[in-house]
DNA sequence: TAGTCATCGTTAATGGATTAACGTTAATAA
DNA sequence: TTATTAACGTTAATCCATTAACGATGACTA
């Protein structure tokens, strides 16, 4: 299996959300212009993302048999094998997305958030149990949690990063506007909702037509 | 002014970000690797952007001036003019990204916000007012709003899209996890963070290492 | 005032990702 | 059976972004 690109894996995972809801709905086999109408791409874009997968082939005037190709992905993805995360930060953010994973994504499941207001510490929001900041470290190395996800203040963000890293999480999401630094080895994601904002602000502005 | 591509105006709003503190903190100039190290990309990444305001210089030894490039940045991302955006679901995203916006960010306002629950309607979250979703189309023509925030469930999100284009918005940022249909000449923007967040947690189980 | 050195600005090279083009294949129908 | 055709798989071409390389410049030092 080749490498693949990390925008080709961003699309991966929209094939999967789409291939769900066609095998719930029955169908048995799925066009590649179908495809690329539901996550925003081209045809094109599909069948040579789908080239990574070659065991798995599509027939002509038939389209793609959507059980193969979702359990190519989803081996692929790994996504049947449980990746542990925590949160850090339990503000308005930090519960939106608390309540997205609950329930959803069985492969994906925050396991313990973390809030410095003690007030929040011991509480359950969305079914995951609050606890104080101070017992980051301890929990997160010892449930062996593999993945961070940072919703505090900007002021606050890098000492997060910290904690996380020495504690051996191996992926970083950070929403605080400032960039982490971390050691090479962790992956990190930064994602500045003000700024994704003020992007689409320009460009609305600029009248440039693009989508992605 | 060359066109700009959309990767590089998001840096353009990084750079401003963090001169704005080397401003405060009454620097005069720069250097292209602090502004690497602040944003997180190459020095050579940051003399190659700044050749996009020709009139203004750096110089060796000393660095950019400060003043002058945010001055730049700003005329050119025109951050000056003051651009409406309306939000379209008032749930825990809805709120997050309007407490964000609340007094920062002087150039960007969220003139009003929309909900179908008739309990949240005219009240006010975070100086915001909330309507009811009914009214959305009459305000955003009323206001001549630019920007439209979806944070709705992924069910309701074309519709919103829909009425947000028929008020007249330019630009439209999406977060629920449908790819919304919008006609050329609307920028669309996607910001899944459940995908973004199944993104890392494919790279720190590959222990892929790469930052952005 | 001359030399050194750090840093800039630019051009060129590389690499990645998207788009286009085109031959191939199998389903359908005459 | 054969023709037709819609959609696939692949290779090639294009486009865009990043990285590298390098000469030019001006601040600093002796």
């Amino acid at each position: 299996m080749p490498r693949i690109p990390q925008r080709t894996v961003a699309r991966f995972f929209r094939y999967c959300q789409f291939l769900h809801s066609k095998v719930e709905a029955g169908s048995e086999f799925v066009f590649s212009h179908e495809l690329a109408a539901a996550v925003g791409v081209s045809p094109e874009q599909v069948r040579r993302d789908f080239m990574n997968f070659r065991q798995v082939k599509g027939t002509p005037q038939r389209g793609y048999p959507v059980k193969e190709f979702m359990a190519a992905l989803y081996a692929h993805l790994e996504s049947s094998s449980l990746t542990k995360m925590v949160l850090v930060g339990v503000g308005n953010l930090g519960k939106a997305i608390l309540s997205y994973f609950l329930r959803r994504r069985p492969n994906l499941s925050i396991v313990a958030a973390f809030d410095l207001d003690p007030e929040k510490s011991d509480r359950i929001y969305s079914g995951c149990r609050v606890h104080h900041t101070g017992q980051l470290e301890k929990v997160v190395a010892r449930e062996k949690v593999a993945v961070g996800i940072i919703t505090v203040p900007a002021s606050a963000a890098q000492e997060a990063a910290d904690a996380l890293v020495r504690a051996g999480v191996k992926g970083i999401i950070n929403f605080a506007p400032v960039q982490l630094k971390v050691p090479r080895g962790v992956f990190l994601e930064q994602l500045d909702i003000t700024l994704s904002i003020e992007k689409v602000a320009y460009f609305a502005r600029k009248n440039r037509i693009k989508e992605q």
